[in-house]
Order: C-alpha cells, then sequence, then structure tokens
DNA sequence: TCGCATTTGAGACGCAATATCATTCGATGA
DNA sequence: TCATCGAATGATATTGCGTCTCAAATGCGA
C-alpha cells in the first residue's frame, strides 16, 4: 500500500508524574466537585481517584491504560466506572475526547492546559503537537458564519514526517 | 451530562444516483486500476463494485452501509472484502477516512471532489460541511513549519447549532 | 442518623473490524 | 490460448472497545 492517512500502532505513552497529592487540593477538582453538584451527582472516591490519574496524565491516553494505571496504582476501579466517569469529566470541561482512529477513543487534558492539534505520520505513528492561535480565529470565525457556538475542536492533519521521508528511499513504496 | 462533544446518532443516508456504467469508464477508475498495477495488485469485479458503490456515495458513509448498498444492487460482496478494498481506495487517494466517533469509521470520495470539513452539533448530531481556504493555507503553513509532508486532514468543529440552541430553554441542563 | 436515589462492580453483551484459511481467480509469460 | 502462481475472496472465528444489566453498596441532603 502507498500513501494512506490510516494511523498506525503506538500511540500513547504512559506518562505518571509523582505530584502526591494532586486530587483534593487541585482547583481542578473543584471543577469537577461543582460540576457534579449542578448535576446532582456524587462525588465518590472512585471519580476522585480517576480524575487525579488523569491529571498525572501529559497528552493523549486512553482509557484501558488509564484503568491499568488505576490498577498498578494500588486502586481497584472497574472498567465500567472509567468510562462513564471520563465521560462526565468530558462533560465537566476538563477532558476532551479525541478520535483519531477506530480501534478507541483517546482522551487529553484541557483544563488549564493548552489545547493541542496533531501531525500524524502515516508512516511511523508519531505524533507531532502544535498550538495555533490562527487556527483557533478561524474556528471562530467559521463558527460565526454558521450561527454556531463553539465547545471543542479537533483538526489531525496526517501526512509524511522528515524523518519517515528520510528513510523512504530504501523500503520501496512504504 | 451537559454540554460535551461526544457525537449522538444519525450520520449519513444512503445516497445512490443511477448512473448506469460508472466503473470501467471512469477516470476514478483508471486511477485505481494504475494505483492496483503499481502495488501489484489485482484489479478483480469486487474491487471495480465497490468502487462504483463509492462514486455513487455523497457525503459520508459507513462501510457497513456500504456493504448494505452492494447487496441492495445485487452484487455478492463479503464484509471482508468491502473493509479490504476500502483501505485500498484510500491509499490510491480516491477515500479518506474520518473519525467522528467511536462507534465505527467513516468514509468520503475526495477524487475529483471538494474535500470538506465539518461542524457537528453535539446536541442533535447533526452534520454541517464546509470548506475553507484559509484553513487549508494553514494546514500547509503549518506543515511546512514542521518539514511535514501533508496528505489529508480532519477538522471537525464540535459545538451548539443554533436551531438546538433555540430548542435548548425547554429541555433543563443538556 | 436515616432514607433513598445514585453509583459501583462483575460479568454479559453488542458490534465494528480483523484474522484465518481453504478455495478461487487474475494476470503474466510462453 | 494456456499454464502457473501469487493474490483475492468468502465464510467463519476471533478480538477488543465500549455499553448494559442488576444486585449490592454508598454519598449526601434532610
Amino acid at each position: 500500500m502507498a500513501l494512506s492517512a490510516r494511523i498506525l500502532p503506538s500511540l500513547p505513552k504512559p506518562n505518571v508524574n509523582t505530584n502526591p497529592d494532586a486530587t483534593p487540593f487541585d482547583p481542578v477538582c473543584a471543577v469537577f466537585r461543582r460540576y457534579l453538584h449542578n448535576e446532582k451527582l456524587k462525588f465518590t472516591p472512585e471519580r476522585a481517584m480517576i480524575l487525579d490519574a488523569t491529571l498525572r496524565k501529559e497528552g493523549l491516553f486512553d482509557p484501558e491504560g488509564l484503568a491499568a494505571d488505576l490498577k498498578a496504582l494500588g486502586h481497584r476501579v472497574s472498567r465500567a466506572t472509567v468510562y462513564r466517569t471520563l465521560a462526565h469529566l468530558q462533560d465537566a470541561g476538563i477532558l476532551k475526547q479525541v478520535f483519531f482512529d477506530n480501534k478507541q477513543s483517546y482522551y487529553e487534558v484541557i483544563a488549564g492546559r493548552a489545547t493541542n492539534d496533531y501531525l500524524i505520520c502515516v508512516s511511523t505513528g508519531k505524533l507531532i503537537e502544535f498550538s495555533s492561535d490562527r487556527l483557533k480565529a478561524l474556528r471562530d470565525e467559521i463558527c460565526k458564519q454558521h450561527g454556531f457556538e463553539p465547545i471543542s475542536h479537533q483538526f489531525h492533519i496526517f501526512g509524511i514526517s522528515p524523518e519517515a521521508k528520510a528513510t523512504q528511499g530504501k523500503s520501496k513504496s512504504r
């Protein structure tokens, strides 16, 4: 096969930092509690642990990997609860769900962080994050033209990275 | 749950026109045959039928729906072959795979057509296509900055459509 | 502290997509 | 035209993400 925008393996990597007590005092946690309260939902230990685990992530992560992280941290949370809570965290505006491929969905923290878009190398699967104010301005302008109220966006550029292009000569087509 | 970028039901619709003999004389078909030849792949009746069915589509479609179309047209093609051929058509630059949700993937024809980006209403699931030259220019500029060779892109804006905003007052939050 | 609606967890389930593999077939060269 | 062989097909099994079910547990307002 030749040039394509199909995604190849290898997307995220675990990225656990060692912030010891992110949860109860974290301002993002306050946002979540406020959201839960408004929606008449409950603040449970499971939800706190899941929020904490997501805040330890940098960049993209996937639900199954997050569940694995929680298990590794010694927390026993069911997969179903992870999925349910990620949905709430998204609704609370803390996470953004990202669709890169048809295997699974990914999430990234947006609360208090610069949100990114991605260059994806279709040859190596490597991701490059970037952020563009002009893109955001263009987004808002397009929304205004359509009377649309933007919540989030995804901008993915598929292509060939410089490294892949360099290595390309040897292995014929791909 | 409240505002979110999760996608709701209802995406594509069948769009079968009655072009009687699109396949063998279609220039897109020539592109496909050239691609297959270069890749030492074979031009089979199944592949011809699948290409033909995709060219009858306007806008987004999904593999299962395409398989259903083929069956409705009286063509017996296995699902596996549909999936395999769609991948080749993408590699040939005729189709583009689009990721809107974590349920399934979608495709759209790009050969000889203006490629679109989408506004997605998170409340109704409605899609609005748009096309922006400024976006394409911005994309190319970003790629140049990173030494990236672009193949395709996806730009999805999630938000609230004017109609949904109008209906919003009544149904509490969400 | 009580009561109840919400949440959780374990497992079953649905479904898109892929893998397997025996059989069939397209395309090349003679 | 025919033989040859690698590639393609189809039927089926399999995988894995995500959701659903429901009994038991629990947060939280009164």
